[in-house]
RNA sequence: GCGCGUGUGGCGGAAUGGCAGACGCGCCAGACUUAGGAUCUGGUCCUGAAAGGGGUGUGGGUUCAAGUCCCACCUCGCGCACCA
């Protein structure tokens, strides 16, 4: 693609710029940077009387949490600082929240606004095991360039907060967290986790081993041998959330499963509540949906089959417990326990030979393959515990043996898949619901009225359901039971550049070694420095190859695994709010104010980023949230009030962009030729904000036009010839040739004149409506309409034109606030502060106009207009429209049926 | 397959049930200019000489009035995907 850099391409040819941003923009960022301008208070705080929030709100000195504005939290997804810099992607939530903090705080908010790094990660890691370069030195470096070019941009974080995950002064809290969740439980009774001390202990609990167990088998941080996800590729297992389609999300490598020993957090606890709490929050329907889907919410029952000849029973698991007097055989999946057990001598062969087949698909094929479906008899029958039939089990790869019980009644009747397997394998078939009239019942999934169903004949499903549940209940041969498909949280890596956890391993006078947690005053427990980043040959993570930092005294050793780059953005947004506070992970005093301001939003106010996270990191922080909250370390039972996802940007092609498309945008060079205020426009200007769409550089051309039309209503023309003459003779030209820029003549004290006012009412009405409603585009295109009529004026009122800087402050911050202190240095005023002068204030008297044209049409259809004075009575509208001249053609000749007015609008005349 | 979303000029996109296409890009014409890829002015949904007619994925419906509401279908995108 050429790269549209206009004059800049031509030797000897000085680029001609709409307006000189590339002086203008260093300068704003210095000035807010050295004032601190966006620096957000914390209650205690002493706020220095010269400041901007000082003078706006007649507070100084030390501030308690009543004496601050009310607060308002704005968050950005914090950045992976990756090798490759800043993508135009990150920058499209980082400017629509950067104007809201703006507006924000313009409107009187204390508004917070942070910034920082998720810095643990792969890429730093793997460049280190090619290269042997300290992760550390990688992650710096790229921090520095993603620090330059976010603060290029010029967004209004406040960088006193700024924090970095992989800071050991960060990660000693996500440590402490950590053992929070290990000195914990959940007690089923309350609902809620609990300190460890809280917890009982069952009868035969008689020694210290026993008791140990028993409670490390409690914990929310546990460990667990289980079959996990092991990606070779990464050498690494990868959490449930990590793999997609078979494939590691990050890289797309093979996956396998494999049993290990892992730390593991059970979020499962709190899956009825992350549910639940969803309906408090203000998410897009899809992104709620997302979670609710993955946490697989199924209410159904277990039911107890008898065997035939074995004592042991078959526990399946049913969303459609009405059904089961037409359960016609049971499906075990091919890893159930128990299929070695009751599998005949007759079948053994065949059984060996399937299961042995199953095991050889990967999960990919086992779900590719999903359409045909496959199973072998075992030779054993159960019984039907409602009706006492005699019905054949079969062990199929359709059964998941991860999924409810691992086994299940099957329905042929009235499921999908189990009508394809019975029709497959000829096992009978019968009706026990009735469908509506006119739908056939072989596989009739919905609701109906049980038939053939004994003491559940003629019952509508859901109360067949509850009877046969109280009915099996009674039986005890079975219970109604909820599953999730949600699992608890793999939540170890064999990583390097990860929090190590802060357990040891000691072995105990039985033999056993189990494992104890550091001291809270031993963090932050930091990862010793490596010559070989690598896994060892025996397959232990790089700490292993620390041996003096893993051994301890009396044979104790470290805990070698890593905690995932989730750990660091779980909590990250509670940091901020006291991102240099020693005392604890969060001043509960910040905490309180920031999350849990009486009468103001709980919990972050507005948290933007990328539909990716939909699953993993905002799930992942809500259980870690609810858990802090149940232990009494934060105030609210959620983090993230409203959240809002920002669309993708595709590349001019409409493709996704990456590197082997050449299709990648590199924010760079869009600063470079066009600067940081029209970059930020355009990004706004292109459509929705949660919309995917497609980047088009002429466009940007479009936006910085507009800001150049902006620059030339304000600068006197005669004057920008001799400043670019002295630029262009300049060697180093520095902000001092602004000096020579002088105000547009134009520029007057007058008073404005009724259109000028109803031209900025409506500019400001237009733009405060559409940012609350974070419709930017919109917003932005009442602005050009505004500048394309100023354009026209004679006089420019002094107060028209400093109210429109206002306006367009947000968006465009460095050259509002440039042309702000010329207007005010022009009338021998002296500026304030931009970024904390109050909104302007709509008056909708200027829009009310004295005459008013009005649409008149003929069923429906456009015919003519017609003037009135406002306040013209309906009856003489509707006296004077029918007397419109270019309506008479299709009123002639035909009867009027009825006129509809509609007040101010518009009139509708029926004839037949 | 299920769920959610989307569909409007050459393009990005606007339109509390009330004048479809705001604003921007592109394009056309003009002005200023040695010059224009700068700037300014005007034009730009289709058809038609005009009057007019047609037009928001398709088909139906509600309404004085439908891009907008309802029903059915199609398209594209996203998510989940044998979850019992």
């Amino acid at each position: 693609m050429p790269r549209h850099t206009g004059l800049n391409n031509i030797p000897g040819l000085v680029s001609r710029r709409q307006y000189p941003f590339d002086l203008i923009e260093p300068r704003w960022q210095h000035r807010w940077e050295e004032e601190s301008t966006f620096r957000a208070f914390n209650p205690g705080d002493s706020v220095p009387a010269d400041h901007p929030f000082a003078k706006r709100h007649g507070v100084s000195g030390t501030v308690t949490a009543a004496q601050l504005p009310p607060k308002y939290y704005i968050l950005d997804m914090f950045p992976y600082p990756s090798g490759a810099g800043l993508h135009v992607g990150h920058p499209e939530g980082y400017t629509a929240t950067d104007i809201l903090a703006r507006w924000r705080r313009a409107r009187g908010f204390h508004v917070l606004h942070p910034m920082g790094w998720d810095s643990f990660g792969l890429p730093a890691e793997q460049y280190a095991v090619k290269t042997g370069q300290h992760p550390r030195i990688t992650t710096q470096e790229n921090i520095a360039n993603f620090t330059r070019q976010i603060r290029s941009l010029g967004f209004s974080y406040d960088w006193s907060r700024e924090l970095a995950t992989t800071d050991p002064g960060y990660f000693r809290w996500t440590q402490w967290i950590f053992l929070q969740l290990y000195h914990a439980w959940f007690n089923p009774a309350t609902n809620k986790a609990e300190p460890i001390s809280t917890l009982d202990y069952p009868e035969g609990c008689d020694t210290e081993e026993k008791r140990r167990a028993h409670r490390d088998g409690k914990r929310l941080a546990y460990v667990s041998e289980q079959p996990v996800w092991w990606c070779e590729s990464l050498g690494t297992v990868l959490a449930n959330e990590e793999v997609v389609d078979g494939k590691s999300e990050v890289g797309g490598f093979d996956v396998v499963r494999r049993p290990m020993r892992q730390w593991v957090l059970r979020i499962t606890a709190f899956a009825d509540r992350l549910l639940a709490d969803l309906n408090t929050l203000d998410w897009s329907d899809s992104l709620k949906e997302m979670q609710r889907n993955w946490i697989g919410r199924s209410e159904g029952a277990e039911v107890d089959f008898a065997l035939e000849g074995h004592a042991a029973r078959i526990r399946v698991f049913t969303t459609r417990p009405d059904t089961l007097y037409g359960a016609t055989y049971l499906v075990l999946s091919p890893e159930h326990r128990l299929v070695a057990d009751i599998t005949s001598a007759a079948q053994r062969a065949g059984v060996l030979d399937y299961q042995a087949q199953v095991a050889s698909k990967s999960d990919l094929e086992r779900t590719e393959l999903a359409k045909d479906k496959t199973g072998v008899f075992t030779g054993a029958c159960a019984i039907n515990p409602v009706n006492g039939a005699r019905i054949p089990i079969w062990i199929a790869d359709y059964v998941l043996a991860s999924y409810g019980t691992g086994a299940i009644m099957a329905v042929p009747g009235h499921d999908t898949r189990d009508h394809e397997f019975a029709q497959k394998f000829q096992l009978p078939i019968v009706q026990v619901v009735q469908p509506p009239e006119g739908v056939d019942w072989r596989g009739f999934v919905g609701e109906g009225t049980a038939i053939h169903s004994g003491h559940l004949d003629g019952l509508p499903t859901r109360e067949a359901k509850q009877t046969i549940t109280a009915w099996l209940e009674g039986q005890g041969t079975g219970r109604r039971t909820i599953h999730y498909k949600l699992r608890d949280w793999l939540f170890s890596r064999q990583r390097y550049w990860g929090e190590p956890f802060p357990i040891v391993w000691r072995t105990g006078a039985d033999g056993v070694s189990h494992h104890e947690a550091l001291a809270e005053s031993e963090l932050p427990l930091v990862p010793p420095d490596l010559s070989d980043y690598k896994p060892t040959a025996s397959g232990d993570p790089p700490l292993a190859r620390a041996k003096d930092w893993v051994n301890l005294p009396g044979g104790v050793v470290r805990e070698t695994n890593t905690m995932p780059q989730w750990a660091g953005s779980c909590w990250y947004y509670l940091r901020f709010l006291d991102a240099r506070g020693g005392a604890g992970f969060v001043s509960r005093e910040a905490e309180s104010y920031w999350m849990n301001s009486p009468g103001r939003t709980p919990g972050v106010d507005l948290y933007v980023g990328g539909t990716e996270h939909a699953v993993l990191h905002l799930l992942y922080s809500r259980f870690w949230h609810k858990a802090l909250f149940d232990l009494g370390h934060v105030s609210t039972a959620e983090p993230f009030h409203k959240l809002v996802n920002q669309g993708l940007i595709l590349g001019e092609d409409s493709q996704k962009m990456s590197k082997s498309r050449g299709n990648v945008v590199n924010p760079d060079d869009i600063l470079e030729e066009f600067g940081a205020d029209a970059f930020r426009l355009y990004e706004m200007f292109m459509g929705p904000l949660a919309d995917t769409k497609p980047w088009n550089t002429r466009g940007v051309e479009g936006v910085y036009r507009f800001l150049g039309r902006v620059w030339r209503l304000y600068v006197d023309e005669k004057s920008e010839v001799a400043f670019e003459q002295a630029l262009a003779a300049a060697a180093h030209p520095g902000t001092e040739l602004l000096d020579l820029l002088i105000l547009h003549g134009a520029i007057t004290e007058v008073a404005a004149g009724p259109a000028q006012s109803k031209a900025l009412h409506a500019c400001i009405k237009k733009v405060s409506e559409d940012l609350e409603g974070l419709r930017f585009n919109t917003a932005i295109s009442a602005m050009m309409v505004f500048v394309n009529e100023a354009n026209g004026w004679q006089a420019r009122p002094v107060s028209v034109m400093k109210a429109f800087l206002q306006l367009l402050a947000p968006f465009a911050p460095h050259l509002a606030e440039e042309l702000w202190s010329r207007l005010h240095a022009a009338f021998g005023e002296r500026a304030p502060s931009l970024s904390h002068a109050p909104w302007p204030v709509f008056d909708p008297a200027h829009l009310v106009e004295d005459t008013l044209e009005i649409p008149v049409q003929v069923n429906g259809k456009l015919r003519g207009h017609i003037t009135v004075m406002r306040g013209t009575s309906d009856a003489e509208i509707e006296r004077q429209a029918l007397a419109c001249e270019r309506a008479q053609p299709w009123l002639a000749q035909k009867t009027v049926k009825k006129v509809i007015i509609v007040p101010n609008r518009l009139v509708n005349i029926a004839v037949a």
